[in-house]
DNA sequence: GAATCAGCTTACGTTAACGTCAACTTCCGC
DNA sequence: GCGGAAGTTGACGTTAACGTAAGCTGATTC
């Protein structure tokens, strides 16, 4: 119940990317589609990574970056020497991300002080918001 | 007392950034240094808009997006339609960083989870943490 | 007054992350 | 058995965000 495997353009709609940008993911490994022939299958397994994938990119990872990260998420199948090293690697970016989660809580507050200041203003002005 | 102004070299070593950097900032109109001659000196408002870049940046923004962000700060500025404009893209990457945040939050806890996983796996396999 | 230092412009180089052909192969329906 | 759809591999193009090198100016310092 988990042999279900997917075709590139099932992927590539499922996620709204392009399969060049899945070929490129693959090139990189970060992605290990089976062959079939020539064609790749993509597991549930590449299913799940590319999820990871562009969830990254979307906090500013690069793929380099994000390469590392998903190789916690096979830190079973690894020697002990490097599980340690991928473990404090998570760490470190277990860190990354909180810091950018207070900053980005931090701006999302000043954003909104902002956006009152212009809200007023407009008001000011005497503008009707744009409710026509 | 709002004129103290800054050289490239001190906004570089106060931000961490090259001179090319900044330079390339004001190419694209991120940044207005007042010219004394040749030279660029930095205000007060450039420090602002400088830090509020760079932080846009660790979350993703490209620059664009972010010269169009910048505007809101300059607020006072402009004529009233386009302060309606500013303001409404202002409300829009509001939006984008609240989603931003509470997928960072999601993708936290589940890091957690796979640390915790892993640290689990070292002890089964009793490894002495790297106190040594 | 020669050197050093900070800064300037112009222009080409670079890296990441794909986009965009071009030129096949494979399978599927009719 | 043929046309189209889906997929494949190169190989080159592109954009963003700077890096880097060359050659110039002005101020300071010894």
């Amino acid at each position: 119940m988990s042999d279900a495997t997917f075709t590139i353009g099932e992927m590539c709609d499922a996620f709204d990317v392009t399969p060049r940008t899945l070929r490129f993911y693959e090139a990189k490994e970060l992605l290990f589609p089976v062959r079939v022939g020539q064609k790749r299958l993509f597991t549930k397994s590449d299913r799940a990574r590319l999820k990871l994938i562009l969830q990254g990119k979307r906090f500013g990872f690069s793929l380099e970056e994000i390469r590392q990260l998903l190789n916690l998420y096979h830190i079973g199948d690894q020697q002990t020497t490097q599980i340690t090293r991928t473990y404090e690697l998570g760490l470190q970016h277990l860190a990354t991300m909180e810091a950018q989660r207070d900053e980005l809580v931090n701006a999302i507050e000043d954003l909104r002080e902002q956006l009152q200041w212009g809200e007023k203003l407009l008001q000011e002005r005497g503008i009707k918001a744009a409710a026509e």
